[in-house]
This record gives structure tokens, sequence and C-alpha cells, in this order.
RNA sequence: CGGGGUGUAGCGUAGCCUGGUAGCGCGCCUGCUUUGGGAGCAGGAUGUCGGGAGUUCAAAUCUCUCCACCCCGACCA
């Protein structure tokens, strides 16, 4: 490719709009031009990017098995409410009407639509399992798009289906796209990790999800450095303090807190450690007051929270619910002397605790020297409520936590018969009984990869891509491209012999001047540069430099193709 | 939806407080010079100052209102 025939749009300068470094950088390199808020043009540059992790993507799909298909993106309302989730998705999901006033919705996701092909279709055991996939645009009217093409509202996904006669086979299919996604995002040169995971709303029981490391990650993931333990800290487990309770060594006493409203204030104010404290969040649910427990250091898990008896549907609690329950403001609260219709639910960590520091539910007073048992009755129940720190031993018992952030690109499922069920996708078995198919789902964001792996990959010149989503393998810069003769002769020459290598190159014809054409391919991470220039020629020599290199190599004019193909071979 | 912020040429911005000719850098066009790390000089084009209403002799500037976008929280590939 030519650059003269080509539209490279880069900028100077990062629109306004984009705050996260990828976010910019793809805006800055002419990837990708907004059209609305989470609606975004790919450019010819960045869907070249794009077609390159789906081709591997499909590859890796292909290789596992995997079938292709493609479901249409609109799907009518009966069919999302044989499974309830016409009302589920509630806003997330872009409802319309055509013009005979029948509902529709632009998918979020195709679950319906595959379960209903596979209710029409399959009959038999014998075509089972099948495994279907599709590369689709899936649209989620999303409460805050943002950061681009990484939580963008119309998005690429990849999404397959399996079906199976039996929980076994799926559990094998699963293994099996385990292994293809680690295979994917392998090839596309990613630094991932792949973590046990909540289902959240697609439902089901198994399932992981995978992780790109980075920084900037939106997810907090909790992995253990002696085991191949790794969770999402949503999930994963803070185990039950070995230690046991310690007996009561001071006796409890009211302290003096005119403006220490958090377990740090009290902390600093009393000269002792936020380990020691212990601090009382409120909800409501079902029109039950809950006062949930939790040490001074720790932060509460919703997730966790939501998944206790009662409390599915929680919320936190007013202010005037906090009054009226506790006869205290916010601040102040603690567990101490409250009525018998507060639900006390302690974190397994503050069960453990002894002579520890709570609010007094009196405004401007803590309570020090706190027991349980003594001051107190015991906790009503003692579950795990909050999050995992570093530290923390590990749920399988090797070692301890260590925490870092990802950027989910791709989850899977075992979602059993949730969907079968409830869309009576049956199929005969050797005894011509009629069973629900058992249900896997597997998905990966195909455009938002493109983002993680920029958030990844750059430095302080641009994008640096890893070579299989590359948009061009090779840049050739060629210097008075269109004043020397000898140049363009040469250029144009190693451009026809780069092409027919198979090579996937870019030739700056553009005459700018060399800096103009550096910063340009550094900036849209192309990896690997041939600089010809008169100077160089006229010793029959070319430079030769990797984007991840700070210094050129003086290569042979004849060498140079064999260089650049070894050079794509190690990458 | 709650909280915070921004809207002036393709991009980045000044001007707004204190009303009075809409400015700068980059980019774009023309010409000459230049040519190994975002060139120089000269000339040029591009603005409903987010929309609407109001105050005023006069509004980018003051008031009201609507809209769009961004950032922080609940959602997720």
């Amino acid at each position: 490719m030519r650059a003269s025939q080509f539209f490279l749009a880069t900028q100077k300068e990062a629109p306004q709009e984009a705050e996260l470094l990828s976010h910019r950088l793809m805006l800055r390199a002419g990837l990708i031009k907004r059209l609305g808020s989470g609606l975004y043009s790919w450019m010819p540059l960045g869907l070249r990017v794009l077609r390159k992790v789906e081709a591997i993507v499909r590859d890796e799909m292909n290789k596992a098995g995997a079938l292709e298909l493609l479901m249409p993106a609109v799907q009518p309302k009966e069919l999302w409410e044989e499974t309830g989730r016409w009302a589920v998705f509630g806003p997330q999901m872009l409802k319309i009407k055509d013009r005979h006033e029948r509902d529709f919705c632009f998918g979020p996701t195709h679950e319906e639509v595959i379960t209903d092909i596979a209710r029409k279709e399959i009959r038999s055991y014998k075509q089972l399992p099948l495994n279907f996939y599709q590369i689709q645009t899936k649209f989620r009217d999303e409460i805050r798009p943002r950061f681009g093409v990484m939580r963008a509202r119309e998005f690429m996904m990849k999404d397959a289906y399996s079906f199976h006669t039996s929980l076994a086979s799926l559990e094998q299919t699963y293994q099996v796209m385990y292994q293809a996604y680690s295979n994917v995002f392998n090839r596309l040169g990613l630094k991932f990790r792949a973590v046990r995971a909540d289902t959240g709303a697609i439902g089901g029981d198994g399932s992981h999800e995978f992780h790109v490391l980075a920084d900037s990650g939106e997810d907090a993931l909790a992995y253990c450095p002696d085991s191949d333990y790794a969770a999402n800290v949503e999930l994963a487990e803070a185990l039950a303090p070995s230690a046991t309770r310690a007996q009561p060594n001071e006796t409890m006493r009211e302290v003096e807190t005119p403006k220490q409203t958090t377990c740090e204030d009290v902390a600093a104010l009393l000269g002792i450690s936020l380990q020691r404290t212990v601090k009382a969040i409120a909800l409501m649910a079902g029109g039950q007051f809950y006062l949930l427990l939790l040490r001074g250091d720790h932060s509460l898990n919703e997730i966790k929270v939501a998944k206790l008896e009662g409390l599915s549907e929680f919320r936190f609690a007013s202010e005037e619910e906090v009054r009226s329950h506790l006869n205290c403001p916010p601040g102040f609260i603690g567990p101490v002397g409250v009525s018998a219709n507060v639900c006390v639910i302690a974190d397994r960590t503050v069960a453990t605790m002894s002579d520890f520091v709570c609010g007094a539910n009196k405004p401007k007073y803590h309570l020090a020297g706190v027991n349980f048992g003594r001051d107190l009755p015991e906790p009503m129940l003692v579950a795990d409520i909050r999050n995992v720190v570093t530290g923390d031993p590990s749920p399988d018992g090797k070692g301890t936590l260590e925490l870092c952030r990802g950027i989910e690109v791709g989850h899977i499922f075992q979602l059993r018969t949730k969907y079968s069920k409830a869309m009576s996708a049956t199929f005969l078995d050797e005894n011509g009984q009629t069973l629900p198919m058992e249900m896997g789902c597997y998905g990966i964001g195909v455009s938002r990869i493109v983002g993680a792996a920029i958030e990844q990959w750059n430095d302080a010149r641009g994008i640096i891509f890893p070579a299989a989503m590359a948009p061009f393998q090779v840049a050739i810069a060629a210097i008075g491209f269109e004043r020397s003769d000898t140049v363009r002769d040469a250029a144009l020459k190693l451009h026809d012999e780069l092409q027919a290598a198979g090579i996937d190159v870019l030739l700056d014809d553009r005459g700018e001047r060399p800096g103009v054409m550096f910063a340009d391919m550094e900036l849209i991470g192309i990896p690997h540069r041939i600089v010809i220039g008169e100077r160089s020629l006229n010793e029959n020599q070319v430079e030769y430099q990797a984007r991840t290199e700070s210094e050129a190599q003086v290569v042979g004019l004849n060498d140079i193709v064999t260089k650049v193909q070894q050079a794509l071979c190690v990458s």
C-alpha cells in the first residue's frame, strides 16, 4: 500500500473529548472517529487492525471446532419475553418499533436467537454437541459510555454458543474454549490473565473472565503467585482469619470524636491502627434495616452482599432511615445497643476482633474497647462481605493473594439449562427421553481488544502494535521520494518485493520531510521501519529499525527483505 | 440517574470577570526556498462563538432555558 493512495489522518493534538491514553492515541492516529457518545467509525487504518483481530479470533474458533454463522442484529420482543429478559435487561437494551408498531431490540447479546435456532433445528442427541459463533455488532445502551471503543455502546463482539447432551460434554467444550481464548490472546501478543468470575446477568454456573492486564483497567483482580488461583475481586473469597478471637482486655468506654466521622479520622485521633476499628454500613432490603460491619481498612463487596439471603435487592440506607433506626446521624453509627429489629451482619474478620473501636450511636462519640458477647450480642450473621486485599490468604490454601488491574476482553460461561428450559430447547436421548440441552456461551470483545492492546502497548511516541494486529507490518520511509529518481525507484522496488513476499507494507511516498514520516509511522504503531534515502542508497544500503528499538541498523539493500522476514518471524 | 466540568474554524486554545472590529498555534490552499526527526518566508481560505429566548443603542461576554460532550459512581465484551 502506498501512503499517497491510502488515508492517513494523524493529528498532533488529541481532541479534548478523550482522557484515557489509548483513546487519545486511537484518535490521534486516526484509527477511529467519534460520531456520538459511545459511537465510533472505524477509519481505514483502524479497520485494518480490527480485521486482523477478527481473523485471529475466527481462526482459533474454527480450530476449536466452532461453526460460524450470522444472526440478525435486530430481534423481536416475543423471543425476549420467553426468557423474561425483555424486562430484566431494562434500559440497557435499545428498544425500537417497526412501522407496524411491533417491538424489537437491537441485540445486546444472542442467547435467545441461538436457542430459538437450536430448538427448531436440533432433535436428536446424534446432532450434539454443537458450537456456533458469530462476529457481529452489538448494541448496549451503557449508562455511561467511556474510554472510546473500550466501553462503546455499539461494539464488535465474537459470541459463541454451545449445545450439549450432558454437563460432561459442556465441561469438555468449556475447556476447549478456555484454551482457544488463551491461544487468541497469546497470538495477539497481549499480557493477560484468566480469572474466575461472577456470572452477572447472563446467568449460569461456571465462569471465567479473560483480562488484558493494564493499570487503567476497570476491574480489580486477585491472584496467587504461588498457585494458579486467580479471580475477579468481585468473587475472590476472603477466608475467615485462622486466629480465634482474643479475650477482652479493655473495658468499653466512650471517646469524644467531635469531627471524626470516618474510621481513618478516628484511628488518627486515638493514635491506633485502622485495623482496630470497625465501620458500620447501613442497608435497606425488603423493608428490613441492616447494619453491616467491616474492619476499618476493608471495603464492602456489594456482589457478595447481594448473594446473602434477603439482600439480593439491597440499597444503601438514606440518612433519614439511618437516623430513624439508630437515632444517630451517619458518621457515628455502630452495632452497640441497637434495637432487635436491626439485623447486624459481621464480616468474617470483624467476627474475630476484640477490643475494637466503633461508632457509639451518639453524635460526636465513638466507643473503644468493644467486645462481642460482653458489650453487644454476637452478630446475627457472619459472612464474607468484603473485598480481598493484598496479603490475604489464597482461598486454595497456597500462599497469599496479590492484586492487579485488568480490562475484561473475554468471558466464558457454563449456562447449563437456563435458556434451554425457558425456551423449551430439548432433544431426544438414546432412550427416547426428552431433555433440555446443556448450554455454554463464550464472548470476546473484539473492538475492545484494540483499545486494550494500545493501553498495554504504547510509549511517548505513540502506539506499539503487537505484530499480529498491526495495520501494516512494515513501513518504508522514502526520503525525497518526489525529487530523487534513485530513491523512488528503490522504494517502489522494495515495496513490490515485500508485497510479493506476502508482507503487509506501507510505503510513505508522500514526499514529506523525514521527521513527519517518522512521527506518523511511530504514532500509528507500525512494528518495523525501513528508511530509504539518497545518502545510504549510494552505498547500496538502507536502514532498518524496530518500533521497540531506539537505534537503526544499516542493512545492505540486497539483504533487507530477508532481514524483514526474519524480524517478522521473531515478533 | 446523582455529583463535577466543558462547548469559540478540521484539532488545540485566547477573549468572558469589567458588553463595543473574533484573535493565536497546528492543519488546509498558492508561490518561492528548503529537505535525515513534526521546515522557512510571502500570500490566502475557513467561524450561525452549541441552539433558543431575554436584557441592552450594542451580547462570544450578562440572565433564563434547552442541547451536546467529557470526568467521578451504579452496568459490562
